[in-house]
DNA sequence: TTTTATTTTTAGATTTATCTAAATATTTTT
DNA sequence: AAAAATATTTAGATAAATCTAAAAATAAAA
């Protein structure tokens, strides 16, 4: 009952785009989140479902069992945690950690993970601000919205972001935000939805395009 | 100019066995360290010749080529600097770190080794009492010997293990035996060659299976 | 120095994960 | 409801790493 490392990162691919639509994930989706062909992923799917960790109905997309929901969250889990380790221990910074972390949350050792766990103090969230499951995997999930879905003049803690991408964390870190910086919203500009915030007494404007990927709550 | 896994195996696995014999290993030498069958390695030795790691003659047995070399130590130098991690810092005993690391010293990120490097303080030696292979590929040798090859009533210190197997690493602990352990040579039986030695006010006999497992420096 | 034994290599198959191209099913549009 | 477009699956190929069985080379023994 053993997973390769490409079944993991089917599992994992599936799981995400699980978060968005519940069941019936397309083999077209999967095929662009995973970078494969179409083809390739028909041949994953019915390997995945031989070993039930997917249902899977020809030509109506799959969902994960529990058994493949556990084996996700578990790569998740590792994931995340390593990349706490890597940001507070090894002087990485948030936008550098998600590769090395693809290829750490595929050691496989549950020592090692639990031992690494202790290690960080039982973090939460990883330097995403994403939450990071629990051995049983559990899953503390918080009430959080996007920046632009907030209302004006309130203000808001950052405790997340939803494009993880390096590109995207660097501009963030450009203008000084991360996770726990807090946003005051001024203004809301209705045709093309950009935001007027301010953040430590400097005001600055935002296209939806950055406020639909910033993760915040209200104080 | 990339390195698979397997490659990385089987550099290792000829490093290793230039400790002992410099030049001319054989295939059947590989085969058995891999676990693989002769066959198998002759197919791997022809790709690694091609990317110029090996030097490989025909029926003559292989050597690693300089390039070569240097990619086997970088792998050692992972495979070490992740075993005192995992002794120093989340409390894995020295006869539990070996599987892990066979799998994390195939992790590829610079930072990540350099900054572990630095987060464990630069450590000389791995929790085995093997050198770690600095940035360059340069190792510290010391002039250690075997317990086997002792000289009555001397007092010596234990720096390694020959045999880092989880079996022969428990053994010594049960006999409280680690590096940096204090033996006093007592006496050598003629007949098979075990050793009468002193820790600690205790006095036991050992076999020569074990005593030419232990690496010892003289006090 | 032949003969025998051992080692090594080659030839051909297998497994895993991928691909392209073609066939089939589903969905959307007319 | 038929035609067109899109999505998915199947068929057949390829590359990496392995294997078994047979052939060839080398080493050891007679
Ligand atoms: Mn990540
Ligand atoms: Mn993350
Ligand atoms: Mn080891
Ligand atoms: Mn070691």
């Amino acid at each position: 009952m053993t997973t390769t490392l490409t079944e993991e990162n089917y599992l994992k691919a599936i799981y995400h785009l699980s978060q968005k639509q519940d069941s019936g994930i397309s083999t077209n989706a999967i095929a662009q989140k995973i970078e494969a062909k179409a083809s390739s992923v028909t041949d994953m799917l019915k390997k995945l479902a031989d070993k039930k960790l997917i249902s899977y109905i020809k030509y109506k997309g799959v969902s994960l069992t529990e058994k493949g929901r556990l084996a996700a969250v578990d790569i998740i889990r590792k994931h995340r945690l390593w990349e706490v380790f890597l940001v507070d221990n090894l002087n990485f910074s948030w936008d550098e950690v998600h590769d090395v972390a693809e290829q750490l949350e595929h050691i496989k050792s549950s020592k090692l993970v639990n031992e690494l766990e202790a290690f960080l103090g039982f973090p939460t969230h990883d330097p995403h601000g994403d939450p990071i499951p629990d051995k049983d995997g559990q899953i503390q999930r918080t009430n959080k919205i996007v920046l632009s879905q907030t209302t004006l003049n309130k203000r808001y803690k950052c405790v997340g972001v939803l494009d993880s991408s390096s590109e995207f964390l660097k501009y963030l870190d450009k203008h000084n935000i991360g996770i726990g910086t807090e946003i005051l919203v001024l203004d809301r500009e209705e045709f093309d939805q950009s935001l007027t915030i301010q953040i430590q007494e400097k005001t600055m404007v935002m296209s939806k395009a950055i406020t639909s990927n910033i993760y915040v709550k209200q104080l």
